[in-house]
DNA sequence: GCCGCTCTTGACCGTCTGGTCAAGAGACTC
DNA sequence: GAGTCTCTTGACCAGACGGTCAAGAGCGGC
């Protein structure tokens, strides 16, 4: 199938499959949720889901590659006209607990696809991208002597492991807001431990 | 059943399932690997399983308790004679990640299991727990003045964040030392992005 | 050598799953 | 209004799954 062409018909009803099952996905499991759940939900028959989707795991790789995307997008967005490395650093840091707070589904489907091998392959070229961005970001920082010199990579690393696990706790455990999280995170980032 | 009183035949015997299952589940993702999968990889018959696990859940569930209860007596043996606060928490990442590095099977299972409510739920208190042991040594590195005065459940929640991300990308995807992983680890912990 | 307990076997069962498909509905063109 | 293309229906299927159970093996004590 690959690509089918749609009408503005077909690719309201796309989105809504993709939306729906992505929630569904993630407040019940990806496994647990049948086909039939999903259309059953929607007030659809099954093949709807096989007009649009090959494959249930078609739809998942559908909606994880879209979130990638999305989140990318947002991320761009928010530094595209900031001059300042370390900024740009803070700007996306805080566009990304902007987007996990409004995402949770895909924060949490993105976290299940990570642990089942078929599917982290099909993360790992997005995840790469995110790396890289980050990475950027740092030797950029470092160049203009704005945070020490040591390995870009494993402190690319720590931020977006600062970021997402803050996200996952703060936000979307105890229900801060996306802003105080960000600073709190950038905080932690700027000066670790010491405040 | 709750407790079957096992001989040491049989103790060994459940243990071989729940070291076999692990590692199958967390190759191959829980749903996806059957108890077929397991009963026949182990060369024996269905009914040993049913012998000493109530279901498949109940398996999962004693595999994430058991791993819980394993990383924390770790943890405690590992800074048991430190009185430094400070170092207590550095001694506390290091040997996670240790536990991380030798045993990504149940990192995995762990990060599975918090996608899908039905066992975020049964995680919960172990990762209290682990939050509050972290809390702990983080107030009274304040007090002692070894860190900055600001929110310690934040705090401690980043020093998590970065432990367990950097084994994840560091230790399990692209192979590097848990000590290796440690010290940069508890660097960024200390002072963030200025080295 | 019998008893009783722990442990093992594997055929069997009801249920549910992802996926198919022949049939047809709607809408747009000419 | 015929033809065509997009989209929808839902009964149907083969296979797989979690779980059961009657039967029996091994092994200890006595």
């Amino acid at each position: 199938m690959g690509e089918r062409r749609l009408t503005p018909r077909g690719r309201e009803r796309r989105r809504q499959l993709v939306d729906y099952a992505a929630h569904r996905f993630a407040e019940n499991g990806f496994h647990p949720t049948s086909v039939a759940d999903i259309v059953g939900g929607l007030g659809v028959g099954k093949g709807v889901f096989y007009w649009y989707f090959e494959s249930k795991d078609d739809l998942l790789a559908a909606i994880l590659a879209e979130a990638q995307q999305d989140l990318r997008r947002v991320q761009q967005a928010a530094i595209a006209d900031e001059e300042d490395a370390a900024l740009r650093l803070e700007k996306g840091i805080r566009a990304s607990m902007h987007w996990f707070a409004a995402n949770r589904h895909l924060v949490t489907l993105t976290q299940f696809a990570a642990t089942e091998q078929r599917w982290s392959a099909a993360l790992r070229r997005g995840q790469e991208v995110a790396l890289a961005d980050t990475v950027k970001h740092v030797k950029d920082a470092m160049v203009q002597g704005q945070i020490g010199d040591s390995e870009p990579e494993v402190l690319a690393h720590a931020v977006l492991g600062v970021t997402g696990h803050l996200a996952r706790e703060l936000i979307h455990r105890n229900g801060e807001s996306p802003d105080a999280v960000a600073d709190a995170a950038i905080a932690f980032c700027r000066h670790g431990l010491l405040g």
